[in-house]
DNA sequence: GTAATTTCTAAACCTAACTTTAGGTCAAGG
DNA sequence: CCTTGACCTAAAGTTAGGTTTAGAAATTAC
């Protein structure tokens, strides 16, 4: 088998980890393009390895598939991807890390003084918020509230 | 409508901002148990706004519902849960939110380095491991392996 | 007392991210 | 050549966490 050959489906699934079905479910969502053999079965470039591990890292970070195949946008598509290609598009997940790490930390400050509380019987306490809205401001307190419960 | 009545599913809601449907969603679940007044219908207590709020919370760390009532059952059963009895059960959430927060912060270490590295093909690299298998030791390299990509 | 809300149950539906199944084809080894 | 294992497609099933719908009964408001 010839590297010409590219890699079978089962291959690529060894490698990486995953089920044979998830990646052509990731097919069907944009995720990785094979192309075909003469006798219709998919292969795989050696880069696609690659693909399929920013997938499944971007999948720790909480990324759903659209928005993974999004940031992978971000790769030529002419040519394989460098290093520095790869590098780049992390960055934003970096910054995705960054957000969420604050976040959870802003919760925990949070954690012991309002589970007591009474604020905790309003919705406009701040751990209320979805996480996508606990790093915005917004008017009117957030935090600190508390009346008849 | 004297306190003795309790609330309704409608009240309760309002306060919460849960939908209806989803506290009689929890309800299914075991995460909350109303009696029922003499038409039927749903009465809830007081205590059941911080009972939902506290649900509110587990989940944005990240609990499933299931883990989210046994966490709840180390509540009293026989009478109305204290401060106390929320802050102590609160503890357990603060240990994952702690983990949580070093599992992402290991990420976020190790994803600069590790996005455009050889380590990315293989299933060893730590960043492939699911966040609740990140914490724990294991034979073999997690973080450093690279071979033939 | 009547109308408008609210609530009730049961069952069906929804999304994400997959897996499983069924029935058939392709490829590799001996 | 023949068998075995890998692969194919399409469709249905799965889990979590709910929402929606439908038709009926209870409650509230006037």
């Amino acid at each position: 088998m010839a590297v010409s050959e590219g890699l079978s489906i089962g291959a690529l699934a060894k490698r990486t980890g995953l089920a044979v079905s998830a990646i052509r479910y990731y097919e069907t969502k944009g995720l990785i393009t094979p192309w075909r053999n003469a006798g219709g079965q998919r292969r795989y470039q050696r880069a696609d390895l690659r693909r399929l591990s920013f997938v499944m890292i971007a999948q720790q970070l909480g990324l759903t598939l659209p928005e993974i195949r999004e940031v992978m946008a971000g790769l030529p598509g002419n040519r394989t991807p460098t290093r520095d290609d790869w590098t780049r598009i992390s960055q934003g997940l970096r910054h995705r890390l960054d957000q969420k790490i604050a976040t959870l930390q802003k919760l925990r400050d949070n954690l012991d003084g309002c589970i007591g509380c009474g604020c905790l019987s309003l919705p406009t306490c701040a751990l209320y918020n979805p996480q996508d809205r606990l790093g915005r401001d917004g008017t009117g307190p957030r935090n600190v509230i508390a009346s008849e419960i």
